[in-house]
DNA sequence: ACAGAAAATGTAACGGATTACATTTTGTTT
DNA sequence: AAACAAAATGTAATCCGTTACATTTTCTGT
């Protein structure tokens, strides 16, 4: 591997003359340009970035901890933080945590031994939190989706709480009185959010909150198979079923034909995400469309715009959600018992 | 931010038994240790991983070239990477490259510029082709489920052609007789070795190989969808399709039914890869099911075994493929016209 | 052709950790 | 206690590109 000395002394001119010439050419007369570019080429010279990076102090690497790449909503956001990042000339470590806080850490860590310059989170949880830290400064991190409510975190996020609202309203303008949500994890402010719009909805049609009717869920098919045929199996089921993403409605759809109904005649199934397989479950589902890339790519702004220094305080971007409505979700079954 | 030589400082030692301390503790005295520690602990040093790597050659970094990570499988492969990868040490740069050759080269060049040690192609395509290169030897690049033909390269891979071909027989077992696969991209090694799989258990059930049962797609649901509908759209339309993928498999599905046909009692439908979304399609489709996370773990240490010097040629790991029979494949209707 | 400005180029310090080699300290043996 | 080995510590070079500052060359105007 040759190095800018070995340019230098082939081209007969000192190693700043290469490094201008290769940085700000205007500086360098074209006589020496044509000489310098002449070495470089003859010796194969490829600038050692890492030495760049460590001199500036700046590695233009960002890490990225995604709960799981396996989710295919998750997979979107991502590659919006990957086109925007290149386009900025940043580059992502990725890290799929499972939930693992000390995966997390570990890879929160880079940041303070300058292996990146930030971070994004897709949780609802601070890495940097059982980490050693003085800084009462704004922490170079971003919360994209979720929110991290205890400290102030630049967030890119849905008004999750009127997506929800606008759901289970279509649903109860189907006529549907017993609506079941299958939500998230208890802890997330997400699923807080979105059981709210869902409450907010019942409320304004005057029907009461039935606990009963609130099934957590983990996100994964298994666990909206899992909770459909549970639900199902209530003294009074209910008639509609509004699951917190795609993944778990197309997995109520299958416990509830294994229950022997019908979708949607016998039960409205909806989800969230509108990830490329809800189009195509049996029947099609209806969901919340959200801007996937679109978090990825803001995200990824938002936080080298932290990293340079050009934002002040901690931005709260919120991005517009679609119902879209297709026909997993029907008119209530008339009153039977 | 402090480094070594404030700790070495307030310390009272030097650079060098304060590194030690922290990199071969045994050289340093119970006493000296001691001190050093506590004064890491007291500035709160971190060493700057950046210089370290600098200093190395060594970046610990592995470039991943994939696709479309919102492919399922490949979110899987990813994931395994990951894991391997943080064991060992090394941290995963990850490019979505939507098989943008400038977006591969733009990555394979941090190979050259010091920023990762190698890199993961998951597509049959040299990134480093086009870059000006003098190296004759065995470039830092490993190839996973995918394989790259021109070159020598280390690659971990299904014997899809033996996965094609079981999947086949298992439709000529049935008694299908016109079997149509949805295929990828003409110019992939992978689609060609399951044509070829395809082919020869035609051959060997006596069955004359039908060019127009061979269609291709682009691996997404839409298709799938596409595909399906115009094969039974022929005169004489497949009793039977072997996508080359899940997705394709399942927006196939939905282009039978909407066809007014029925799975499998008019058609069967076989899939390869064994998603999440498999068993939960309707009906749960019979697959081949691959070990998707093994692929990432293996190509990872087959690249960091390579990069370590601990790799003599170009190794070829083949992966076990199980046959997953669902409900998406049946006997072949009995014949009408 | 000369002073002075402007352009081009060169010199050397710098960033932070590692490590070969040199030196000092401690320990052991007789 | 001397002599030597072993353990502990220190000094300084090194990795490579950038850039402030110094110096040289070229150009401009008269």
């Amino acid at each position: 591997m040759s190095n800018i000395r070995d340019v230098a002394q082939l081209a007969g001119v000192s190693v700043a003359t290469v490094s201008r010439t290769l940085q700000q050419p205007d500086l360098v007369s074209l006589k020496t340009r044509t000489k310098v570019l002449t070495a470089v080429k003859q010796v194969g010279y490829k600038p050692n970035l890492m030495a760049v990076k460590f001199r500036s102090g700046k590695t233009r690497n960002l890490v990225v901890l995604v709960p799981t790449i396996a989710n295919v909503f998750f997979a979107r956001v991502i590659s919006g933080m990957q086109q925007a990042a290149h386009e900025k000339g940043y580059s992502l470590l990725l890290c799929n945590t499972l939930a693992d806080v000390e995966m997390e850490q570990s890879y929160a860590r880079m940041v303070h031994t300058s292996q990146a310059d930030g971070l994004i989170q897709l949780r609802a949880h601070n890495p940097f939190a059982q980490l050693e830290m003085n800084t009462g400064s704004l922490l170079p991190m971003v919360n994209a989706c979720e929110v991290l409510d205890r400290i102030a975190c630049p967030t890119v996020l849905l008004d999750n709480r009127a997506a929800a609202h606008a759901m289970t309203e279509h649903l109860l303008e189907l006529g549907h009185k017993r609506i079941a949500m299958i939500k998230g994890p208890a802890r997330s402010p997400l699923t807080r959010d979105r059981v709210a719009g869902y409450c907010d909805a019942l409320n304004a049609a005057g029907i009461s909150f039935d606990e009963g009717l609130l099934y957590p869920g983990d996100f994964t098919l298994q666990s909206g198979h899992k909770a459909a045929t549970e639900l199902l199996a209530l003294p009074t089921p209910p008639t509609a079923i509004f699951c917190e993403n795609d993944e778990m409605a197309i997995g109520a759809i299958q416990g509830v034909k294994q229950s022997g109904l019908q979708v949607p005649d016998n039960i409205s199934v909806a989800g969230f995400d509108d990830i490329s397989f809800a189009a195509f479950a049996d029947p099609p589902l209806t969901t919340i469309a959200q801007p996937a890339e679109e978090f990825g790519s803001i995200a990824v702004t938002l936080l080298i715009d932290l990293i340079e220094g050009r934002l002040g305080k901690a931005p709260k971007v919120i991005l517009p959600f679609d119902l879209i409505q297709r026909t997993s979700t029907g008119p209530a079954p008339a009153v039977s018992s």
